[in-house]
RNA sequence: CGGGCUGUAGCGCAGCCUGGUAGCGCACCUGCUUCGGGAGCAGGGGGUCGGAGGUUCGAAUCCUCUCAGCCCGACCA
């Protein structure tokens, strides 16, 4: 893309409204505007990202085997009212009148949904298991929607749902998720620790939460030191396996970690005291298993070998897509602007000519911009009329990982700059071996 | 929902107390100079001051109502 024909609307000053710094960041790059309180436009850089995140997290689904669908945004209430939520929601659940004058609302979740979706077309347990999911939008009505993305009240959530004979099975589903949900997460370049937490609203037995730490995360959290040394690395998991991913669950949750939802001092105090720490973190996901709580009350019930009737054992989980952009600010960023994750980034990277309009500097940038286009990797091209100056700050402030400068002065040499946004470091090269060595980067990241 | 606060140009703000018909910086447009970390000079465009009602000869300014947004708290992915 070259930035003189994209919409990158970059503000010099923050808005007044902005309290954190992904919000702010996120204001400033052009990513996102405000329609109302806690409500959004996704302007084409941000949009960028929030895509590039969502297809993360759908590779990260089809490796799991779970599959992926789409439900309304707008549901009527018939279903809510069967499952008891109706009520038991509260105003948090905005609720719409149509013109006939049928109560319907905007989904918070899809549980009853889907429910209605499985038993309508399940009857056998020889179609379980079952696992399906969607990245739908979202709304909560909250009472005070803040921090931008990461507090909404409209928010793009990854929402699955997994249909298990036994509660064996569906337990072996919640592994399954924990292990794919950690793989995903380090994908975009985030360490999310899974957290003991408490099932809120959707209730069931089991949960963890997945917790980024960040000084302005809303939830205190306490854990064992040694659990961040944990990473899930390039290690094979066979997704079918039972053991291997009770093995991976053990592994990463054996250790103390909780929020202060399910905090228990106790045993917080069996922790070495070197090892403790009380720190905030962001929550960027959720994984529940409930047994049977919605095929009780949603009749969803398969036959066994036996011909008997079994409610299925479900479990639902959740990523919250849209907030993870303000998790990933939260965590990658300087006092110069956002500093993108190689997996998440808008652009692979930026090209800055130093002086456009001198006919070397253009044709070498033209260059750069052609060969790392035929490798397949979409670069931003600043060919903007603007100072050097001008040109670098927006570069820091969107936060591409890498950045090729290219000017008169050094190609005279023959050579232009490589510089790294996390480290700020610089080397010259000649044009065609910065494009493979930003090649060679972005090999390491595809999915 | 309780408490606090703010709405004046795209963004950041002053003006309001003490009424007299709107200003600064950034951004934007034109020209010249400049050109490796948000340039300089000159010129220019843009606001019925959130909305409605009231007081007054006259309201951004005073009064009433209303809408929107922000912060703290309870709540929440």
């Amino acid at each position: 893309m070259r930035l003189t024909r994209y919409f990158l609307p970059v503000l010099k000053e923050t808005p007044a409204e902005a309290q954190i710094v992904s919000h702010r960041l996120m204001l400033r790059a052009g990513m996102i505007k405000q329609a109302a309180a806690g409500i959004y436009s996704w302007l084409p850089l941000g949009y960028k990202v929030l895509r590039r995140i969502e297809q993360i997290v759908h590779e990260e689904q089809a490796l799991a085997g779970h599959l992926a669908m789409l439900m309304p945004t707008i549901q009527s209430a018939d279903l809510w009212r069967e499952s008891g939520r109706y009520d038991a929601y509260g105003e948090e659940m905005l609720r719409i009148k149509d013109r006939s004058g049928r109560d319907m609302l905007f989904t918070p979740t899809a549980e009853e949904l889907i429910t209605d979706i499985f038993r309508a077309n399940v009857s056998s347990y020889k179609d379980l298991p079952l696992t399906m999911y969607q990245i739908q939008w979202k709304f909560r009505d909250e009472i005070r929607p803040r921090f931008g993305v990461m507090r909404g009240r409209e928010f793009l959530m990854k929402d699955g749902y997994n249909f298990d004979l036994t509660r064996e099975d569906a337990l072996h589903a919640y592994n399954r998720h924990l292990v794919s949900y950690l793989r995903t997460y380090e994908r975009m370049g985030l360490q999310a620790i899974p957290m003991r937490a408490d099932s809120g609203p959707i209730g069931g037995d089991d949960t963890h939460e997945f917790l980024v730490l960040a000084e302005t995360g809303e939830s205190e959290v306490f854990y064992d030191s040694q659990i961040t040394d944990l990473k899930f690395g390039d290690r094979e998991v066979d997704y079918d396996s039972v053991e291997q991913c009770q093995a991976v669950l053990e592994e990463f949750t054996s250790r103390y970690a909780r929020t202060d939802e399910t905090h228990d001092e106790a045993k917080f105090a069996d922790v070495p005291e070197e090892r403790r720490r009380v720190a905030r973190g962001i929550e960027v996901g959720q994984i529940f298993y409930f047994g049977t709580k919605y095929s009780d009350a949603l009749g969803a019930t398969v036959q066994t070998k036996d011909g008997e009737k079994v409610p299925v054992h479900m479990g639902s989980h959740g990523i919250g897509v849209s907030r993870l952009l303000g998790a990933i600010i939260e965590a990658s960023h300087d006092d110069k602007g956002i500093i993108w994750p190689e997996g998440v980034t808008p652009f692979h990277c930026g090209i800055v000519n130093l002086k456009q309009g001198d006919e070397e500097a253009d044709a070498a940038c033209e260059a750069l911009y052609k060969a790392l286009t035929a490798a397949g990797l979409d670069p931003l091209y600043d060919d903007r009329n603007e100072r050097a100056g001008g040109k670098f700050a927006t570069m820091d402030l969107i936060g591409l990982p890498w950045r090729i400068t290219v000017g008169p002065r050094g190609l005279k040499n023959g050579v232009v700059e490589l510089t790294s946004r996390r480290t700020g470091e610089s080397e010259e090269m000649p044009p065609e071996a910065a494009v493979a060595r930003i090649v060679e980067i972005y090999a390491a990241h595809r999915g």
